[in-house]
DNA sequence: TCCCGAATGCTCGAACCAGAGTATATCTCG
DNA sequence: CGAGATATACTCTGGTTCGAGCATTCGGGA
């Protein structure tokens, strides 16, 4: 048997539904729902469905029986099995012992910026923090909500994390934006006068070679030699 | 034709750097690998190639030539069309001003925190405080090494964001580790006792009966009802 | 009574991705 | 000077993921 990779998260999600009782997939996905576990875990159908498959597949979980209410499509109930239950244990202790490198697309952005100029990376990066700040208070006011209901801590501690994250991204983001604008970003002069001359040029966007020839000191083919003062 | 869809950063490293000049796919992914940029778009070769098919597909890219050099397999060397500048100015405007939702690992993993007892979890925690503290001396000496090359900040701004992030988790995890072993974080008795019963039982493991009734007062069937006091 | 729309519950295909595998060329080091 | 390590440049395969689509049932209003 292939040696299970451990990539989707739902699958955890999966197996952790099943230790408190047993559940068709369906159900699954509205627990979470109801739980607000969607907002942690990445929640489609699609996968729901192949990810439950893939599990039976590795004998963590089990069918326990199906049924059917009505005329309505049958259900297949599944429960967690004993190899299951370890697995729960051994991949959530792994996903906090050790930090996994993500990608946030927003880094990516971040890597290719200068091909944008400074003016409207500034425009768009203003846009972005009123965004982050409308997620802030929606976060925050889900925490309220949730307290108030008498939800104790330890239940919602992925919201907290989340904030956490949403004020250092703002955090970082006002000052880049202040930095670009008021021109203490280093190199922005030389990003700035890149582009002017580019806006000047029949396609209005930056020309190749411009951007070549700004990196090249830098990134020379023999491999980053500092450019020499 | 079908509408690309925008998923893999992959694709924007791609238009970006053929944006510079001309180049073969293995050229492209030795260029991300020296600029470091394989930090901040996932890189793996099977899926540059996929990327790069798609893009000729979609007419963002084509192939300018294909040399080989003495006997080696030949290369396809691509260069950008108007439309893929367009498309990389599009895609690169639109995650700037946009957050997209992402769902880190860790995130997932303190959702089902309560599967693990308390002490458990602090110990894990700790490790990964030592990890996170690793890797935030890496990215802080890498940028070092960077601005002693003379790059301007400009060039390595997900450097900065990275870290940005890297110190907002670490602070997290510090203070939650904390509020875990000196019992501050509510909620944290009922959860210690809740896997003292446990360790008590044949398992050592949790009873999916416990876990069950411990939720239950907070999310009843009929939809998050508060448990009346 | 009958139709609309929401909820239930799953299926399917196409795209996507990861990473091991392949094959040659060049470099290195005793 | 030969053998292994490293670099070059892809190719293949099989699993994963997405999201639209499908089929049924139920409640509520005209």
């Amino acid at each position: 048997m292939a040696p299970r990779t451990r990539n989707n998260p739902l699958a955890l999600a999966v197996l952790a539904l099943l230790w408190e009782r047993p559940m068709h997939p369906y159900e699954m996905s509205m627990t979470l729902r109801e739980r607000r576990k969607d907002e942690s875990v990445r929640l489609n159908f699609g996968s729901l469905y192949s990810v439950v498959d893939s599990l039976v597949k590795h004998g963590l979980i089990e069918a326990a029986s199906t049924e059917r209410e009505g005329n309505r499509p049958t259900r297949t109930v599944y429960r967690l099995t004993d190899a299951g239950a370890t697995e729960a244990v051994d991949w959530l202790s792994d996903l906090l012992r050790t930090p996994v490198k993500e990608f946030p697309q927003f880094e990516a952005a971040l890597s290719f910026l200068p091909l944008l100029g400074p003016d409207d990376v500034a425009r768009l990066l203003r846009m972005r923090i009123a965004a982050l700040q409308l997620n802030v208070t929606t976060v925050d006011t889900a925490r309220e909500q949730a307290r108030a209901q008498g939800l104790p801590s330890v239940f919602v501690l992925e919201a907290d994390y989340d904030s956490a994250l949403l004020h250092a991204e703002l955090d970082f983001v006002v000052g880049l934006e202040a930095s670009i604008t008021d021109g203490t970003l280093e190199g922005v002069a030389m990003w700035r006068e890149l582009h002017a001359r580019a806006s000047g040029s029949a396609s209005g966007r930056l020309e190749p070679e411009e951007l070549a020839e700004a990196l090249a000191p830098y990134f020379t083919p023999e491999g980053a030699a500092p450019p020499t003062a």
